[in-house]
DNA sequence: TATGAATGAGCATTCATTCAT
DNA sequence: TATGAATGAATGCTCATTCAT
C-alpha cells in the first residue's frame, strides 16, 4: 500500500512533467524545448526533471509516446467496432479533432515527429512509430474488410490508410487558425468529401 | 545607376546567403542551422552575414520566404492556366511533390511554419503566410470557377482550398519514409482519390 | 552507560561510512567521489551521511584522517621496536608498500594531500598533517638514536626523516605502473640503496 | 608576414591560457580546475578558451604536455653532457628544483599525473608519459655508462632511473612547506645522500 | 534516527552577435 | 565592405545539501 502510494505520486509527477513538456513543445517546438523551460512550466527545479527522466531525449520521447499511445488507443477502439465506413470515418476524424482540440499543444509534436529531423525528432519518431505503425496496420485491415464488403472502391488499402492517417492535417491546421466551427460540422464535411470526392455529383450505381 | 549596380551586387549577396541557408536547413533542419554553418556554406565570414541580414531570425525567415514564394509562384502559374479540374489538380500535386523532393529540407519548414510555434517558426510563418494566403485565395477563386463550370460539386470553395493546400501532407510524409514510388504514380493515385472519393463506385450522371 | 551505548553505535556508523568512502575513493579518486556513491556503498540513504558528517569535505577529510592514522600507527609501532636501522628501514618501507597495495586508493590522497591544493585537499592535508608531523617527529627521534648508536652517518635527522617519509613515492608509483614485483624484492632493493647509496662500492671501515 | 603575425598572436594566446590553466591547477588540482576559472585567470571570456583548445581535456592535456616537455628537455640537456655521476646528479636535482620553484604551480600536475586516476588525469598521463618515458630511457642509458665507467655500483639501471626520476618528491614537498633553504644547499645534501647512502661512513676502496 | 525527493548552484560546451581591424 | 576573434547568455546535465515525512 505504502509502495502503491509512492508509485502513484511518482506517476503523478511523471505525468505532470510530461504535460508541462507538451505545453512547452506547443509553444517552442520540439527542438526549442529546453529542460529549464519544462521545469519552469511544471513548477519544479531543473534537477527534479532528471529524477523522473533520464535526459532530455527520454523526456521528449516519452512525452510524445504517452500522447500518441492515448490517441492511437482511441482510434483502435473506433476500428474495433467494425462499423460501416462512413460511420467509422466520422468517428476517426472526430476522435482526432477532439484529441487535438484538447491537447492542442500536441499537434506540434505530431507534425515534428512526422519529419525525419535531428536526433530528438528521430527518437520521437521511434516512439511514435510503433503506435503509428499499429494504427496503420489496424486501419489497413479494416479497409480490406471494407473493400470486401463493397463499401469502398477497390483502392490499395495501405495507401488509403496512410492518406487517412496523415491527411487530415490540413483540416486540423485550419481549425487552429480560423474561427472555430463546431467539430461536428467539420467532421461531416470532411467525411463527405473523403467518401465522395470533389468530382461533379454522380449517382450511386 | 551606380546605386542600381550596388543594389544588384547586394541582392546577389543576399540571394547567395539565402541559398546557403536553405542548403544548411536541408542538412540540419531549421533549429539546427547555425550562422557559422550558413556563412561557411556561403563562403563568407560570419560577420558578413550580418551585413545582409539583421539576425538569424531575419535570415531564416527570408530564406523560408524566398522558398515559399518560389513554390507559390509555380502553383499560381498552374492555376493561371485555368485548366480543367483533374488536370489542374494533377499539376498542383505534381508541383508540390517536385518542389519538396528537390527541397526536401523545406517540408520541415513547411510543417513547422504551419503551426503557431516559437519565435523563429513564428517569423517563418509570418513570411509564409502572405504567400500561403495568396495561394489559398487564388485556389479559392479557381475552385469557384470550377464549380460554376460544373466540374466540381458545389462544395464551399475556401474550405476545399485549405484541404487541398495542406492535406497532401500525408502523401508527402509517406514519400519520405517509404521506398520512393514514381512521382507520377503518386500524383495519379491521389488525384483520382481526391476526385472520386473512397465510396463504392458510382456512375457519372 | 546508555550514553556510551549510543556513542558506540554512532562511532560504528561513522566508521562504516568512512570505510565506504575509502572504497569509493579507491575506485573514483578523491575528486570523483560523490556523496551518493558513498551512501550507496555504505548501504544508507544520502541524508544519513549528513547525520554523521557535516558535509562532503568533512567526510573525505575524516576518511583520509582515519586512513592516515592507521598507517602512521603502524609506522609508529615499527619505530617503537628500536630495531637496528636496516631492519627498521625494511619494516617501514614494507609497511608503506603493504598499506598502499591494500588501500591502493589512498596513494592518491597521500599525494593530493601532500600538496597545498584546493579546499578538499587542503582539509585532507590538515587531517593528514598531524599524523604526518607525528611520524616525522618519531622518525627524527629514532634517527637521532641511530646516529648516536653509530648505525647512521651524522646526517641532519629531520631532513633525513622527510626524505624517508616522502621519498618512497617513486617506488610506489613504479609499483602501480609496472608488472608487480614481489614486495619483498622491492623492499630489499630500496633499503640497500638507501643504506649504501649509488656510489661505487666501498669497504666498511 | 601577416600570417606570421597572426600566428604569433595565436601562439601567445595559447600560451597565456595554458599558463592560466597551470595556475588554476596549482590552486585547485587537476580535477578541480574549471574552464570558467581558467578563463577568469587568463582574463578572457569562457568561450574564448574554446577558440584555442578543443575542450577541457585538450586544454589540461596540453598545459601538462607543454610544461613537461620543457622540463624533460632541460633534463635531457643535462644528460647529454655525459658528465661524471655526482655532477650529473647535482645538475638533475638542481634543474628539477629550479623548475618547480619557478613553476611552483606545476608540482601538482606532476603528482596528479603520476597517479592512474580519472579520464583527465589519464590524458595528462598520456601526455606526460612520452616525455617521462623518454627521460627514463635517457637516464637509464646514462646510468649504464656510469656503471661501466665504474662510477656507480652495478645496480639495475632502469630501477635506479625510476627512483631518481620520481624519488625527489619528498625533497620538493619539503621545500614547499618549510622555510626555503637555498637550492644549492638542498642539492648538495640530497646528492651526497644519494651517492653515499645513510649507512655509517665507509672508506672508498 | 533515517529517508530520499527536491533543490539550485555549478560545470562543460555551443553559438548568435558585436566590433576593432 | 569584409573579417573573424571575442564575448557571454543559454543549454543539458550533475551533485552537494536540505528538509518534510
Amino acid at each position: 500500500m505504502v509502495e502503491t502510494k509512492r508509485e502513484i505520486v511518482e506517476q503523478f509527477r511523471r505525468s505532470s512533467i510530461q504535460a508541462a513538456a507538451r505545453q512547452v513543445i506547443a509553444r517552442r517546438g520540439l527542438a526549442g524545448t529546453s529542460m529549464q523551460a519544462v521545469a519552469a512550466q511544471a513548477g519544479v527545479a531543473k534537477g527534479t526533471v532528471y529524477l523522473y527522466f533520464k535526459n532530455r531525449e527520454d523526456l521528449l520521447e516519452s512525452a510524445a509516446s504517452a500522447a500518441f499511445e492515448d490517441l492511437v488507443n482511441r482510434l483502435q477502439a473506433v476500428l474495433a467496432r467494425s462499423a460501416p465506413l462512413p460511420e467509422t470515418l466520422r468517428a476517426l476524424v472526430r476522435t482526432k479533432i477532439e484529441f487535438f482540440d484538447a491537447h492542442q499543444e500536441f499537434l506540434r509534436v505530431h507534425l515534428d515527429a512526422g519529419y525525419p529531423g535531428g536526433a530528438v525528432a528521430a527518437r520521437c519518431r521511434r516512439r511514435r512509430s510503433p503506435h503509428h505503425a499499429r494504427y496503420i496496420e489496424l486501419l489497413t485491415a479494416y479497409l480490406e474488410n471494407t473493400v470486401e464488403r463493397g463499401e469502398m472502391r477497390p483502392l490499395e488499402p495501405a495507401r488509403v490508410a496512410w492518406f487517412l492517417a496523415e491527411g487530415v492535417a490540413g483540416l486540423l491546421l485550419r481549425r487552429l487558425s480560423e474561427k472555430r466551427r463546431s467539430a461536428e460540422d467539420d467532421v461531416d464535411w470532411i467525411v463527405e468529401l473523403l467518401l465522395n470526392g470533389l468530382g461533379p455529383s454522380r449517382r450511386r450505381s
